[in-house]
DNA sequence: TTGTATGCGTTATCAT
DNA sequence: ATGATAACGCATACAA
């Protein structure tokens, strides 16, 4: 099973050197003979000699290895910025230890400790939505551990984060149904607990506020599981009285999705009568009857701008408190924008 | 920057005992005063003492760790895929390095690399479909380096892998179609040197004898790049023409996509005039108009699956090769279904 | 130009 | 019941 992979060790006993001439020569040490460096480097390249990532970890303090916690794998967002993440930590060197919570605080701090122990050089995080606590990673700030939060904030103040503006996506996306002649706007609002869920909600008020439309307190709808049947559940019932609203903007293109599904099932035509606005621009959106009208998160570009600023900490040592909002995007379909 | 991770050495220092019998104590070994275990743990326990799993790696020649290699993390089925292995090896408390090749041979073979330098354990692939030089698998295997293949098999002779049954999913989904009353079924083929595509293109080829109906190789279209747009251009093309298949099978969900999309453009309606089928479940298959009728795999399984095997090599220390074959199941959606 | 010794954190072996 | 030592693979300060 053991690769018995060749060593500098190996290496030096068969060329009668010692293992520090070895290393030296392997590194293009300055004070080798030519002729030395270059028996050591045919020697190691006939072994197919690698160094031990693990030994140079021991002996450097520092793995080369970033850990990433996210609520779930499979999911669209999450899986882009994860590749964002694989990306830029390809380009620098490092290595990714993933690991999904499965939105549930418990194996979140399991995760966290469990990933301190195989001595990552730091971590990046998106939070469980169960997640209220969040002294397993304060604590790692105040021991200086660098941790960079990407688009679940935690309840930390000072933190090096990457979000995109919640806010304006909402906003925008209100307005832009607003701007298409719809009056009453339903929210499918995301889990309370959660940042972005308050950021959106608070763009969905603005927009109302700033067109002088009333702002319906029953016209906001907690959605926390984000699934097409809970926003399915709620659209029929809501659409199935009399006082209608005439739009729904909704948290996440699940939900949104759901939206649409109930409002053909009553037989309400999209966008004719109601329009509808995701958001996160899911692979689906677009595919979809109508083509939904969602607003675009960069999820690719959050994960490579988290690794930045990870490996930046890592690098510098210092960890300045920023954080970086990456615009959204709306990007209007069928789904709301009534035919003139 | 450095945690400062409380050591034995710190323990075995506060104490005034050896390093050694911090660590026997810890570890609950016999021959250990009562006294001396409980000093230990409870200053363990104080200093939040967590062992450095990189030194036991060291020292044992063994990380815990295995690394994964997918062409892409975007992407519904290998997400899911992960997501199984994530799990497997969490419960049995082991880490997972990721990589994905973006289908890039040159990239897998130096990922390979670099996790065999991080001391991973045992390696889970799906080659990326560029890869026609499989050597760099096949060196590891020849020094008994477990390597376990799923959905994608290399070749390579006696390997361990999992895969779905793709001629029988492939063979279902053509003999629904027939079933249907569909004559002329067009199919929209995978990369070529893919086994995968292989067999869904034999289970096409065997439902067609099998019914009686002759296999035209102009019906064979091949979609190498699995994207909507391809399919989409080979279709509105073929079906623009008057000699027009009656039914598509497409070797993915985005390639029947693709189709839908063309058909829809003409104005030929699926699936009264044509029936289409996809392959995979992908999330949106069940949203978009008409809801696609398509071959379930199951991914997670396939994870968890895969993660067994490997680890029952590494534990076993022996690599007894065999072809796991987990089964599809049809998902009758749609757009294969005529209303009679 | 090269070799020797030490230490990273841990544990197995051999003392005591 | 506990301690000292060596070793895992590597890099480096110090010697020669």
């Amino acid at each position: 099973m053991n690769l018995g992979q060749a060593t500098i060790k190996d290496i030096a006993k068969a060329l009668n050197v010692s293992p520090s001439t070895v290393s030296r020569a392997l590194k293009d040490y300055p004070g080798i003979s030519e002729e030395t460096r270059k028996k050591v480097k045919d020697l190691a390249e006939e072994l197919n000699y690698r160094p031990n990532a693990v030994a140079l970890s021991l002996r450097q303090s520092k793995s080369f290895t970033l850990g990433v916690i996210v609520p779930e794998v499979v999911h669209f967002f999450f899986s882009t910025v994860i590749s964002g993440i694989e990306e830029g930590a390809l380009v620098n060197g490092y290595n990714v230890i993933l690991c999904q919570t499965n939105e549930q605080y418990e194996r979140e701090v399991k995760m966290v400790d469990t990933m301190i122990s195989s001595q990552i050089d730091g971590l990046l995080v998106s939070h469980s939505r169960e997640t209220k606590d969040f002294s397993h990673f304060k604590r790692l700030l105040d021991r200086n551990f660098p941790i960079v939060f990407f688009d679940r904030l935690p309840e930390i103040e000072n933190t090096v984060s990457v979000i995109v503006d919640d806010f304006m996506g909402a906003y925008d996306a209100v307005a832009h149904l607003i701007l298409q002649g719809y009056r009453d706007v339903l929210h499918l609002a995301g889990p309370k607990n959660l940042k972005i869920s308050e950021q959106r909600l608070s763009g969905y008020r603005k927009a109302l506020q700033d067109a002088g439309l009333p702002v319906r307190e029953d016209r906001i709808i907690p959605c926390p599981n984000g699934t097409l049947e809970e926003s399915q559940t709620h659209c029929s019932l809501l659409f199935s009285g009399t006082d209608r609203p005439d739009a729904v903007f909704a948290s996440n293109d699940m939900a949104a999705a759901g939206a649409i599904e109930a409002l053909k099932a009553l037989g309400i035509s999209v966008p004719e009568t109601v329009g509808v606005v995701g958001f996160s621009n899911w692979q689906f959106s677009s595919m979809i009857a109508p083509p939904m009208t969602t607003v675009a998160q960069p999820g690719f570009e959050m994960g490579s701008r988290a690794v930045s600023l990870l490996l930046q900490c890592i690098e510098s040592g210092k960890y300045n408190p920023t954080t970086e909002v990456l615009p959204t995007a709306l990007i209007p379909r069928a789904s709301s924008q009534r035919k003139k």
